[in-house]
DNA sequence: TTTAAATGCAACCCCTATGTTGCGCTTTCG
DNA sequence: CGAAAGCGCAACATAGGGGTTGCATTTAAA
């Protein structure tokens, strides 16, 4: 039904920045160490990456603007650390997304090979 | 295990352009064209984008470099289609690295609350 | 065989994401 | 207090993504 095209167009906008976010290297790299590794300051997560801690600041800056990390302050050092909560959101998303995709292809894969 | 980890490893390279090519709106509204309504020509494909024909040609290549879409040849002109085993595939990828986060992050949170 | 449709190719913009360096501010520590 | 660690801010450089225009090429249609 109709429904599930409005829903479609519902999460697509919040789907496009999520995937760019997720689209870097660098920041992959983040998610995992953050998930494996606890909050962890900026210098700490700018160690062994091959770029300058300014970089990694902005990395986990374009994280934060999707929810997927957060940060706080401790002491003189600022730690950054995963947001389950909208990484949970956001799996699911992708899921639907993926789900939508999947559904709408499946009803038509009898037409579809007709044509060809 | 640290099996674990090194499939992770396997896997980060193969998902970067994954999600680099979902990250733009233009693309996933042609995955969602695409996935409703069989194969299209790069002129259909065009219609109420927005954007020149050439634009979505080069979308159509971005998305087809991570092989998520394919095309073929049909009289003058040129088709495009996704791929659904491809598209399996990045969903896999995506749920996996997903449940990766989530399960470091589950074996963590005791820990990490404890530090807050 | 003309004409028009559908593309492919290539040269060009233009903006922004990514990265750097330099400097100043705050907090910690000897 | 004085030095050093950890950051934030700002200016700057640059490569690449996204878009366009112009023109040649192939194929369908009159």
């Amino acid at each position: 039904m109709s429904r599930n095209r409005s829903a479609a167009a519902l999460q697509l906008p919040d789907a496009v920045p999520l995937f760019a976010a997720l689209g870097d290297a660098t920041r992959l790299r983040l998610l995992g160490r953050l998930s494996a590794g606890g909050p962890l300051s900026i210098t700490r997560l700018s160690e062994g990456t091959g770029v300058t801690r300014q970089a990694i600041t902005r990395h986990l800056h374009a994280l934060g603007d999707v929810g997927l990390v957060r940060h706080a302050r401790r002491g003189r050092e600022r730690v950054w650390d995963l947001n389950r909560k909208r990484l949970e959101r956001a799996k699911r998303y992708i899921d639907q997304i993926a789900a939508q995709w999947d559904d709408a292809a499946e009803r038509l894969r009898a037409f579809v090979e007709d044509q060809e």
